[in-house]
DNA sequence: TGGTAATCGAGACGGTACGTCCCGTCTTAAG
DNA sequence: CTTAAGACGGGACGTACCGTCTCGATTACCA
């Protein structure tokens, strides 16, 4: 999202065509659901959003990179946010409404996809770690921080423990191919969270 | 540790030459610590060999079920196994153990390209869930089942929940490329696996 | 030397800037000295002169016909051409001055990256011959024809074939990537030419 | 023909398919006909062939040498000797037959073709003129020696020279996209060939 | 002199081919 | 009959240019 890559230092984003770009984003996503990350390739991306090799590979300086993208339109940081002055109802809402988004679409697809290919390709795990891990974070550790401030949660809670755990686990169900992620696996993510640590 | 794949029973195990198996095996232990498990292709580890391609297609059916087998030999489970009539000591012993060895070596690149290779492949996915979950999990649960009957933990603590978690975190430490797996992490996993319930 | 293409009829030329119009011929000249006709792409050419590809497309349908306009520029008629009244010393400075220029520039290059592309592209093929072949034999078959009014040669001298002889050795030996062309080359042309018929 | 390509030196031409050799040049010589030189890319070759592109790219460095071999399979060295013991004959029969080839089949476009090649590709160059002109030169040169000795030609009769005026003449009359080569063509070569010294 | 139209640079675009890599299967010759 | 060596069809990679197109920003003509 950040558009931090060298080799696009010099892009002029203005000048993409806004048009290509949301057929591209919507071929990609349509290609995750219909046959899978792996089949994905960029060049079905391209065929299928009727479109040149180049013209995602201008943009974009690898699959991961435009698949981080992908995964940040179909998890809009702001769905998944709500001010419940309670902690649980918080952590309930955010939860309840990923765990949604991802029986709903690719999104799980494309994150299991994306940490796969972050394991050899550098760059991916850069694109990775940039556009889900830093920025995402955020949406579970301000409403602890808050219940924390509240008196809520005990001073010497460890937030970022609490964090690591809740992703950890999704990461696990959904790479260890499980069920998929349901409500009773939100309290159970609440639970254990909650009693990490303090 | 031979002879679970079953598309292989009409063959003859006994004629398949003990020197190439472990040549094989060497090979494909070496190729990933030299150039990591992507690099380490079925094709760059049957040359290391000396080996024909067709020579390790005809006894694993594909690149994962060999590096199960690879993960099996580096990870011994003998090594992990203490029994010490102490929860935490034994957890303990086994999660340094286990730490210890993927410090050491290439197992921890292994399992994570497994992981990752078993988002697209089912068969790789099954030769993992086979290989490594099933067999592997005993080596966290027996202690705390045992612990349980000793009267060392509540009677409904929850083992399996408990057991995911260690893993999950473990596997999460891994693939997000955070610093590599210590002996505080051991300390950390324990203290989370003993709160996690009950 | 302008305005020759029919089918930019409807265009002005004189809007035509004739400083851009000379930077793409020099940026021209350039690229195929420093890199080879082939390299001398009309993208390379354009960024090269700093000007857009569409400034160049406007005003040459292709590749080949910007070149046979930058040879006619190297290779100027008024250079080649002498009155001497004797055939011999006529074709002598033709021949030495054409070698030459072939020599000091990228002249020759571009004959041969032309011939190459005529091949295969009709409107190459149609630039060249309107461009080096109709308007270039005249330089070759006057004097001859001169020498037969003057009586130096005789009547029925072939002045078609001779021409041709002339003209098919020199491409020979750019082509076949031989010597370069020099002053005894230009002694054997003029050899084989007056033995040619007659 | 002669696989003096160092990036070949490791193969074992012994064990190429014969079944898909001759399927590539066949599929080759066909996409000339059918399309042109230029238009018969490898790709396109690999497609009409039933072969994968590396199948070509293993046995020929390039498109060039793939087509050095296709022309000397539609030229062969055979079909132009004779001995006549007449040099007049026997330049007829050479060129005759080889203009036939050349209007029968792709021949002469898959020289052209190779001749526009090799003005960039020094690969290609070196193709050309291992395959074609070293080898090719004897069927002029063996009549005219054989002549000198039997004392049809003067002593000081030029060979080389004779030689490069044919092979140019018929390079020029291909590049040129003049008439094809027709018997009329077969004797002014000649007669040409026989005044150009002595 | 201000409007308007063409030209300009820059470069995005769909497309085609490139030459390489590796997959998993098939073939060959040596042992 | 097994082996090593590696050829094979296939599919994707990421790159290079092609020739067309779309943008604003000049520029030059004409009203």
């Amino acid at each position: 999202m950040a558009m931090t890559q060298r080799r696009l230092a010099g892009r002029r984003p203005e000048r993409r065509s806004q048009e290509k770009y949301e057929a591209i984003l919507d071929a990609a996503t349509a290609m995750v659901s219909a046959r899978g990350y792996r089949a994905a390739t960029v060049e079905a991306v391209a065929a299928r959003a009727g479109v040149g090799k180049q013209t995602i590979y201008r943009w974009w300086p690898n699959k991961a990179a435009l698949y981080v993208e992908v995964y940040a339109a179909l998890v809009p940081a702001a769905r998944l946010q709500v001010e419940a002055g309670d902690l649980t109802a918080e952590l309930r809402h955010c939860l309840r409404q990923l765990f949604q988004i991802y029986r709903e679409g690719p999104a799980a697809s494309i994150l299991v996809g994306l940490i796969a290919d972050a394991q050899d390709e550098p760059a991916a795990a850069e694109a990775i770690r940039q556009g889900l891990i830093v920025g995402r974070r955020a949406l579970l550790l301000e409403p602890m921080r808050q219940a924390i401030k509240r008196g809520q949660l005990p001073e010497d809670f460890d937030c970022e423990r609490a964090c690591d755990l809740i992703v950890a686990l999704i990461w696990y169900r959904l790479l260890s191919g499980q069920r998929g992620p349901d409500d009773d696996f939100v309290e159970t993510l609440i639970d254990m969270a909650l009693r990490s640590s303090g």
